[in-house]
DNA sequence: TACACACGTCTCTTGTAAGAGACAATCGCT
DNA sequence: AGCGATTGTCTCTTACAAGAGACGTGTGTA
């Protein structure tokens, strides 16, 4: 994610939404997209730029970015020229987490679980179908295994992924994963079915782990979070090295499924 | 807050935008309207209500909050019947926090000077023009003196309002505080000339205590924090019992002016 | 049973916001 | 200085979103 040569992050029109070509936009859809482009971008981002990363009207942008700047959902960065997330989106942020429960106390196992393993730890959910971390904490490592917040990633790449769906129909899994979610980032590709079989297996055992998958140096540990029974609201995973020896994954495995199941009572 | 009479908690029209009577309204400003209305309410609202509380035509309303829960920035609480702020709020706020130094830092600040000191910590901002308290971390006392993220108070009321306005000229400050803000919760009325007294007070010792303004139970200590030499971006303050000795309100007093000397750097 | 009131969906009209494009001012380069 | 690219503002047109209102259904209560 260096700066070079504008590369946008973002899939343009490709996503399989019609437009009828000539045609206008409304102003909200603008002004969501702008904000997923902000999100995908994780900086500011200038208003020229974020014109041509959208295919939106340079005249259009500006009204749209000034109208959410005066509202605080987004800010004039330092230089004076690029935008980013505003205060008021982080306000409604905290409200969100306020309101919900499983977030609020989800977040704080996560904590406590990072520090008293010093392992990354991380609690995941279902964003519109994508695999999302929703909180992580970093461990004690001296290479700290970061993933940002909010970050998305295709569901098969992941332990958490395959207990996030658990419990879904074939139909539905697959309606969930695209062909290039089953090519990892070293170039293997998961078979479809063997992603289904893992999905079952997790299902059964109530638990996940997977090795070497979005990198070849780490381990993933993950249990479920139900919000009733039988629905995974969400994951609480660990990350570690991947020699860490089977004993510890094992007592590791067994805290998480511990917190994960205590985190399930809501 | 309890459910009753169909509260709005909302300024209505009269803020002082002008409507032309029978006008049409932007779909996008309906939006922010309802992600204001939902930030004071604190709760999920019911759409009907929703409509009934902006003023807006019910058929809108249901487009615009479908839309909206789509593009994941509201849920379908509970019941589902009512919306409230949604998990990519989450996300954009955290992205928010991440992307501000001063944010990330002043949050753990606080956490650790509440955590030390035994006594409810805030750090405090100006957001449109309005003081509010953007992290608060609890404290430890029986009677818990809380007031939630968020919440958005009179500058005249609080210690960090006299702080936050140091440095501007009257006609600012004038600007800022209505006739209302003056008032405090007892009824008993600030003279601007006092408060714009107390601001260049403030603003020569850096630091402002308050006793008994919000509530007749608390002190209110307060220290500036810095973006630039002499503009003041933020407040951290300790919120202690009204009973709390000359001596250990010093000393906090000075506690909490390191630690925000020690943000201000940036 | 009948009444009053909510909810959620649809249809049609028209006021207006999205967009095209022109403009002057800056910037960075050679 | 001369050139191209970018920035921010403005004007004008028309495609379309906001809104009014009707409809069917569900729910509480008198």
């Amino acid at each position: 994610m260096q700066d070079g040569e504008t590369q946008t992050g973002w899939p343009g029109e490709g996503a399989g939404e019609e437009r009828p070509a000539g045609s206008r936009e409304k102003g909200l859809n603008r002004v969501l997209n702008m904000l997923e482009f902000l999100h995908a971008n994780q900086r500011a981002i200038g208003i020229g730029e974020l014109a041509k990363g959208l295919n939106a009207p340079r005249s259009t942008t500006y009204t749209l970015v000034r109208e959410l700047v005066e509202a605080g959902l987004l800010e004039m960065a330092g230089d004076g020229n690029r935008v980013y997330f505003g205060k008021k989106l982080y306000l409604y942020g905290m409200a969100y987490m306020r309101g919900n429960d499983l977030l609020r106390r989800g977040r704080q196992e996560v904590d406590t679980l990072s520090r008293e393993t010093g392992e990354t730890s991380e609690l995941c959910m279902l964003q519109s179908g994508r695999y999302t971390i929703v909180h992580s904490s970093p461990g004690n490592r001296p290479f700290r295994i970061s993933s940002a917040t909010g970050l998305q990633i295709p569901l098969p790449w992941t332990a958490s992924g395959r207990l996030l769906l658990a419990g879904l129909d074939r139909g539905r899994i697959e309606a969930m994963v695209t062909e290039d979610d089953l090519v990892l980032p070293d170039g293997r590709k998961i078979e479809l079915d063997d992603f289904i079989d893992d999905i079952g297996k997790a299902r059964v055992t109530g638990y996940c782990v997977t090795s070497g998958l979005v990198d070849a140096y780490t381990k993933c540990l993950a249990a479920p979070v139900f919000s009733a029974p039988g629905k995974v609201e969400a994951t609480m995973c660990l990350v570690v090295p991947i020699d860490t020896s089977e004993e510890r994954t094992g007592e590791l495995l067994t805290v998480l499924r511990e917190r994960a199941a205590l985190l399930s009572i809501s």
